[in-house]
DNA sequence: GCGTCGATGGCA
DNA sequence: GCCATCGACGCG
């Protein structure tokens, strides 16, 4: 069985939806192809008080959407070259996000999706997507209710300079998978 | 297998 | 002057 993930299922807190979200399929439909992949690493970030979000320096342009209704894109571009792929998560106004870090494509599709910025190169997701109500039909989740991944979590990467906030686990990964990008030290 | 480093551009 | 990254390179 397997479903569209709705509104009301993006809107749980971040961190419950980061580790829920291990497992399900991304959906994109792209040039009349459509690009199957399941997510087997994510990260929760919190909201304005977790050091580590964006959304820790408050309301401005690019932050924007972060703070807008669930299941929503949040598309940015980091080091000049990579694009980032999140969903906005939470009640509306709380600023939290799962960030998707890896995944594994479906259907005989070969790519190598195994971090944050390979995964958006390899699905096609563009920055012009920052926004994007994930429940319309271009780019979208599905939930597999029989696909059991084997959930573990870890510390997030790449936000060291985040206080104690570099140090909760808020990432979650599916440890089946050999497309995880990090696998956790000690 | 692991540490280091450069690429590259938007943002505050 | 930072970065929610990646791949190339040098080790030995």
């Amino acid at each position: 069985m397997t479903r569209k993930i709705t509104h009301s299922f993006y809107q749980q807190d971040a961190e419950t939806l980061a580790r829920d979200l291990i497992g399900s399929v991304i959906v994109h439909r792209r040039r009349s192809r459509i690009y199957r992949a399941r997510i087997v690493e994510t990260e929760a970030y919190m909201g304005p008080d977790d050091l580590a979000s964006h959304s820790s320096k408050g309301r401005t342009k690019r932050t924007e959407v972060m703070f807008g209704p669930a299941g929503r894109a949040y598309v940015y571009l980091i080091y000049g070259m990579y694009l980032m792929f999140n969903i906005v998560a939470g009640v509306t106004g709380s600023g939290q996000a799962v960030l998707i870090r890896a995944a594994e494509p479906i259907d005989g599709w070969k790519a190598d999706l195994s971090g944050p910025g390979k995964l958006t190169r390899a699905l096609g997701i563009a920055r012009s997507m920052n926004g994007l109500d994930l429940t319309g039909s271009r780019l979208y989740l599905l939930r597999n209710s029989r696909y059991q991944p084997q959930i573990r979590k870890a510390k997030r990467i790449g936000v060291d300079y985040a206080g104690e906030w570099q140090h909760k686990k808020l990432r979650f990964f599916d440890d089946s998978s050999a497309a995880v990008s990090h696998r956790p030290g000690t």
